[in-house]
DNA sequence: AGAGAGCAAGTGATTTAGTCACTTTGTGAC
DNA sequence: GTCACAAAGTGACTAAATCACTTGCTCTCT
C-alpha cells in the first residue's frame, strides 16, 4: 500500500547504471559517493545495495568498488535462498526439464542459429579442465540455440538451482561415456534439423537420468 | 573465493526459519534480537534482511515487524529488478511460453490432478472482479494442473515479469471474449484427457496472442 | 630501464549510539 | 460494550567513526 521506502533507491541506482549503458563487470559509483548524491547515509545505502547483490544486479568486490552483476538484465533467475535439496525436489526439477526440453531441441533443430559453442559443449563434458562448473553447459547451449535468450535463462536457471548438489548427482550418475553419446546424438539430429529425432532423443536422454536418480539412494534426508 | 561475508547472516536467518518449520506468513524475531542473537548490529543484520526481502523470502511491516515472505520455498523467481520492456523482450516471453506451454497443457491433460482450480479460472477470467492482478490465472492453473510444482512456478515467473505492462498488453489485446473461448477449448481438451487437441489449442492460442502484439504498435520505445 | 618493495588513497565492512515513525495492544474512561 | 489514548515493541534512518582490503603509484635497488 505504501509507494515505497528503500525500494526507490534501488530503482534509482538501476536508473544510474542504465542512463550510462553499463554493462556487467563495469563499475559503478561508490557507496560514499551514491550516499552524498542522493543525501542519505551508508548504511541506507548499502542496504538497497544488498537488495541488487541479492538477484545479481551488483556485485561488491571488498577494497576495490561495486560493479554491475551478470544478471541483471535477466527476467528470471534461480531462487539464491533456495531451501536444502531433497530427493522429491531433484525430482520436480527433472520433470520440468522433461517437460520442456524436448519442445527446446526440437526448436534449436529447426532454428538458424549458430551451433559452435553447442558442438564445444558436446565435446567440453568428456574432458572436463578440473573446473566444477563448467562454462559451456550441453543443456544450456542447447537452449541458447533456439535463439530465445528467455528459454536459455529458464533452463540456465533450471540447472542452477542443483549447482550445489552436482557433485553429488554426479556420483551418482556417473556414466559420463553415455552422456556424451547422448549429447552427440542430440546435437547431430539438431545439425541435420530432425526436429523429431532431436526431440525424441532429448526425451530419452532426461528420462535415462531420471531412472537413475529415482533408483539411488540419497545420501542425506530429514 | 572469500568464505562469504553477510551471507552467512542470511543463511542463519534461513535456517532459524527452517528450524523453527517457519511457513509463509509467520513473523521471525525482530532486528534488534537477531542482532542480539548474533552479536552484531542493527545495520549489518538489516543488510542480511533485505538480501532476503529482495527475493520475497521475508517480507517487512513497518511498525509491525519481519514475516516470512511467499516465496522462500521458489526454486525459480521473476527478476524483481528486471529492465524495462520493450516489444522486442515482450515477443521474447511469449516465444518461451509458446516452447513450454503446449506441452505444459498436454501434460496437465495425461495428469490426474484437480481440476477445480482451472475451471475457476476460465470463468474468473470472463468477470475480473476489479483486481488488477486475478487471483486465478488460467495459464498458471494450467500449469498447476501438471502436478509439478516447478513448473507452476516456471510459468508463474513469467508471466509475473510483465504484470505491470499486463494493462497495457490488455489495451492493445482486449478480445476477451475469444480469450474466455479459447481457454474454455483448452480446458474442455485437458478435462477429458485429449493431449493433443490440448497441445494444439494451447498452441494456436498463444499464437494468436503473440500475432496480435506483433502487429500492435509499442507506446514507449528508446 | 626494469623489477620489486612499500606507502597512500579509495573503497567496502562494520560498529556504536541514538532518534523518529509506525503498528499493535491493552487499559481506562465514557 | 465501545471508543480514545497511552505505552511498548518494531522497523527506518541518521551520524560519525574505525577496520580491512585492493589498487596504483612511487621510490628504491638491481
Amino acid at each position: 500500500m505504501a509507494p515505497s521506502l528503500s525500494d526507490r533507491l534501488t530503482e534509482a541506482i538501476l536508473g544510474i547504471i542504465r542512463d550510462a549503458d553499463l554493462g556487467p563487470g563495469d563499475a559503478i559509483p561508490s557507496a560514499r559517493e551514491l550516499a552524498k548524491r542522493f543525501e542519505i547515509t551508508t548504511p541506507t545505502i548499502r542496504e538497497a545495495l544488498r537488495k541488487l547483490e541479492a538477484t545479481g544486479a551488483v556485485e561488491f568486490r571488498h577494497g576495490s568498488g561495486t560493479y554491475v552483476g551478470p544478471t541483471i538484465n535477466n527476467v528470471v533467475l534461480a531462487n539464491p535462498h533456495r531451501p536444502p535439496i531433497t530427493k522429491e525436489s531433484v525430482l520436480q526439477l527433472i520433470g520440468a526439464r522433461l517437460l520442456l526440453e524436448p519442445a527446446v531441441a526440437a526448436q534449436a533443430a529447426t532454428a538458424s542459429q549458430s551451433l559452435e559453442k553447442l558442438e564445444a559443449a558436446v565435446t567440453n563434458a568428456l574432458t572436463p579442465p578440473g573446473g566444477p562448473a563448467f562454462a559451456l553447459n550441453f543443456h544450456v547451449e542447447l537452449a541458447a540455440a533456439t535463439g530465445n535468450p528467455v528459454v536459455e535463462e529458464l533452463i540456465g536457471s533450471l540447472l542452477k538451482v542443483r549447482v550445489r548438489e552436482q557433485q553429488q548427482i554426479r556420483q551418482l550418475y556417473d556414466n559420463r561415456k553415455r552422456d556424451y553419446e547422448e549429447h552427440r546424438a542430440i546435437f547431430e539430429a539438431v545439425k541435420s534439423g530432425d526436429a523429431v529425432a532431436a526431440e525424441q532423443l532429448t526425451r530419452e536422454h532426461l528420462d535415462h537420468i531420471r531412472t537413475a536418480i529415482e533408483a539411488a539412494a540419497f545420501p542425506e534426508l530429514p
